[in-house]
DNA sequence: GGTAACAAGTAGCAATTTGATACTTAATAA
DNA sequence: TTATTAAGTATCAAATTGCTACTTGTTACC
């Protein structure tokens, strides 16, 4: 049996690594959400994303939002209040990512009853 | 110091919760990726997948796949050859997300520089 | 004729991630 | 006086992912 080793267009294959690169810097389970709300509500202090992101652990958020910071896609502002309070906000770079996101979402919505079944 | 609850407007909710949904489709590691080359390459065996899916232990494609067939956006189809193979292709459902995966290989291509800093 | 390779996985254990709960400091609200 | 808040950290448990070996039956190679 001969080893039929699969042929892929080199376009093709530009886009499987551009998918890959983008996946590289939205890994883990929270952090796509976490920029979804940043890019529809705007700067969130910490606690506010506890809240609005269902689920999260302190410690899970907080790694999230460092690799997001490495990452240059937000940054953190810590503010001169008492108890300091921290918001995080998307960068150019973060909000560039909005077709993304609009599309995860209106797809989300579309196949709602798809998804639930 | 006053509690004041976000307050997010319900078509961002929406939105949102369109995300949520999707991301529960897509989660794991692995599963955007193989999505992306049923997608750009078409039918593919589970051997291939492994192959070009750089990185994957067979365990854990295995186990994506399985999820991704609950969830019908891809079928699996065991041939009568010998020794058997077994075809992993995309569901008019799974197709539906063409969008996603293109927009997604599109910022990747379009920031690979800034990814890679 | 014997050995190795291939298909599509599974088994077992190690390493990495994620989660749950409690705790930190200083100030303010009840 | 006690509880609450902010932005996390610490600790341990649970879930996920990864690595290596192995399975079965049939061909390709020497």
């Amino acid at each position: 049996m001969k080893k039929e080793k699969i042929e892929i267009a080199p376009e093709c294959n530009e886009h499987i690594r551009g998918v890959r690169d983008t996946m590289s810097l939205l890994d883990g389970k929270w952090k796509t959400l976490i920029i979804s709300h940043l890019y529809y509500v705007g700067k969130m202090r910490f606690m506010d994303l506890k809240r609005q992101v269902e689920g999260v652990a302190s410690k899970t958020l907080s790694k999230e939002l460092k690799d997001l910071e490495l990452n240059r896609l937000i940054t953190r502002t810590q503010n001169n209040t008492m108890p300091v309070s921290v918001d995080y906000e998307l960068t150019e770079f973060g909000k560039s990512l909005h077709q993304i996101i609009d599309t995860m979402g209106a797809w989300g919505i579309r196949y709602r009853e798809e998804i639930l079944k």
